[in-house]
Order: structure tokens, then sequence, then C-alpha cells
DNA sequence: CGGACGTTTCGGTGCCGGCCGAAGTGTCCC
DNA sequence: GGGACACTTCGGCCGGCACCGAAACGTCCG
């Protein structure tokens, strides 16, 4: 209850929430970096970090002149999830099928360390057609199977999670498998970053490779 | 972003929180009764609760000239208890399997709809122990039958979920199966409430039951 | 009807916390 | 060494919000 109020605390701030969104794309931000993308002079963002870190939410590794911070860990993201999923209006299905698949592929984003967006939502739509998962999005036999065949080892994290995204209303794939998955396709060059931030895009060496996969 | 801000400022007050806190009971309160809890002044509470309920965290129902809330169901103490159990340093196993049932039993509560405290840790071993569930706090498919005749029946709500309590560090049996085994305990006169607020004791009927069913 | 009680609305007060700028520390590179 | 740069520390300012008491409203009950 007292730590209830500590945690709330420190995301109840427009700026620190603004931190943590930002580092939800996996990476290592420095200091300034997120004092620009927050608005706020340097002091004000160096306090706040001293802030979250303290309380565990953030990690900080120091290289020169640089402090870079991240994200304490898969576990910080599925509580910022938690928290933003739930004062959402609610998951709303939004039934379109709609759009060739590279169009809707269009834009995609990291979710900390699995892909969202359209593009997270097309691969959970391509797992489940080919059964990797079934419609509650919990892992098959057969799925297993298949994450096999791409290098995934199972570890102690839980293979699957749903996940919705901040921006699109619709759970996609995240847990250890969404984060192997996205991994691989980076490794493979399926997927590149583009522009500063979060945004992520299939390329044409991916749309060749996901085809091949059976992934729509 | 704005949206996880709303939710973290509302749990961010004392106040609030201590409200939810005394909520995870499960029952309704009325709006004296939390501001007595609280120590504030019922306006204070009024004012407090409009809020809570407009962000749909609670729910009221009017009855006469009383106002009862509750929390608004699981999803909202599932989300009470990720913030708390972030914020606790970790949890630390505990290894000590000590001391009599009846005495390790002796202090136990509700958490919103399943046991905790002692009594709840005590009903997790046993069904560790039994192989309902396995380390990892899963149902296992002798466990599910062994529910069954209990009267569970599977719905759309994961069966069994870890929950870590306020007090105690342990985790424990939270979920479906976890809400309707503290249900049959009740109906069966197994176990009562006891004092005001969260406390729950176990019955002599209830220790007998607990032996014959193979929980220590 | 009238009094007790639970709740709500409204001003007013006080404090907590986020913000900035200025000055200071440490690192890099010419 | 010296200047540019990333970050930090410290005062001081300011807005927002939790709190209360007083008064009003509605319900219950004798």
């Amino acid at each position: 209850m007292e730590a209830l109020t500590r945690v709330a605390a420190l995301l109840a701030d427009r700026t620190r929430a603004a931190f943590c969104g930002a580092l939800l794309d996996g990476r290592a931000w420095t200091a300034n970096e997120l004092a620009a993308h927050a608005r706020v002079a340097p002091s004000t963002a160096s306090e706040h970090l001293t802030r979250l870190i303290e309380a565990g939410l953030l990690v900080e590794y120091r290289q020169g002149r640089h402090r870079y911070v991240s994200l304490a860990g898969p576990h910080v993201a599925e509580l910022l999830e938690a928290m933003t999923s739930f004062a959402g209006p609610g998951p709303q299905p939004r039934g379109l099928r709609a759009a060739s698949a590279s169009e809707a592929m269009a834009r995609g984003r990291t979710c900390y360390d699995h892909l969202a967006g359209k593009l997270g939502v097309a691969l959970k739509s391509g797992l489940l057609e080919l059964g990797v998962v079934n419609g509650d999005l919990a892992i098959t036999e057969p799925g297993l199977v298949w994450l096999k065949e791409l290098g995934f080892e199972p570890s102690k994290r839980q293979v699957v999670r749903a996940c919705v995204d901040w921006t699109e209303r619709v759970p996609h794939l995240a847990g250890a498998a969404g984060a192997h998955l996205c991994q691989v396709f980076f490794e493979r060059g399926w997927i590149k970053r583009i522009g500063t931030i979060r945004a992520v895009v299939l390329t044409p060496a991916g749309e060749q490779g996901w085809r091949e996969l059976g992934l729509t």
C-alpha cells in the first residue's frame, strides 16, 4: 500500500512517463536525448532519471561523459503495458482483415523487445493461421517445434504473452517467443529500424522471408 | 502514455491507495467506512471515490442513504497486485517448511477473491504437494480433474495465477481456481471471517476438511 | 413532521513536487 | 592545456492537489 503509492507516484508524472514510453523501444537512451524528447531542461531530466533508477525501473551504464539508461527488464515493460492497457477504453478487436500484406505491415515498431504496431499484429495473425498459437494466444505443441527450428530455446520466461500496444488497441505477440522472433528478424535483415525512434519496416528480404515461413 | 499517468496519478495518492487496499478484501464498503479507515474527512473520501469510480477502478451501488463501493473486478485487483509486488524487494522464497499446520495457518486473509496470508501460502503448498499445480504454479492435468471434483468450471478467466501478497512476500494461488476454492471453503464453513476486515481463520471443520483433501 | 445520519458541494488553505537557470564536476578531443 | 560537451547540484519559483469545515441535500425512522 505504501509500496503501491511509491511506484504509482513515479509514473504519475508526465515527464517520467514520457521517459518510460520512449525507453519502451528497448534501447538505451542518453539523458540529453530523453530531455529533448520530453521537452524539459537537462537538469530536470537528470533528477527524474536518478529517481527512476533508484526505484529499480531503469538501469544505467555510464560511458565516458554519457549516461545511458534503459528499462530494467521485461518485467518493467510488462508493468507499463499492464497499466496502460488498463486505462484504455478496453480492447476493441477491430475486425478488419483488410489490405494486402505489405500494405498492412507498412507501419511497425518495437515494443521493448518484440514487434508491435501493424507489423506486430500481422505477425500475430500469421502465427495464428499457421497454428503456432491458438486463439487465446497460447503456444501450441507444433508451434513450439516451429519456434525451435528458428533457434528458439525455452527459458524461465513465459513463452508467449499478449501485449496490447499503446497506439493500436489490438493484442499482439510478446513474451520470450515474441522477443526471439524480433531478434531473428533483425539478424536476418528482414526488418530494420527507420527514423530516430521505435519505427521498424519490413525489408524486401523480409517480405520474401515471411512468405517462405508462410506468414501471409 | 497519457493514459499511463492518469492511472498512476490515481494510485499515487496515499488515501486513494488505502481505499483500494481495503477494498482488496473483495467486499463492498461504504464511503464513511473508507473515510474512517483512511483517517480523512467524509467529504474528502467522497471526492476520492468519485474519481476512482469515473476512472473505472471502482464500481458503486447506492442503497438508500448509503453508497457502497467495491473494486470493479478481478482485473483491478490484478493491477494493484502487479504494481505492489513490483515495488517490493522481489520474491524471497523463504524456504522454511516449518511449524504445525494449524499454527502456520493461524493468520490468513482474503486477497480480493482468493485466500492470502499464511493460510493462502499453506493452501498453495498443499496443492503443490498434491500435484494439483507444479513448481511454476501452473495447473496440471490431474489437478484440473481434482478441481472439477470440487465443482470447478473452467471459464475464460485464467485458471491459476501467482499472486504476491502485500504482507507476506510469498507467491500464493490466485486466478479462477483460487477464487473457486475460497468460495467453496466459505460455503462449507471451513473458513470464516473474523474481526472487521480481511482476516480469515480456518474453523475446526476446515482443519478436518483440509486433512481429508490431503492438504497437510 | 422533525431529528439523526450518510453523503455531497463549495471555498479556502497549505504543502508537495516539478520546473528552470546558474554554477560546478568530470570527460573528451584538438 | 583549454574549450566544448554531457551531466549534476542547488536555490527559488510556481501550480496543482489533497485536505478540511460549513452548509446543503436526501433518506430513514420514530
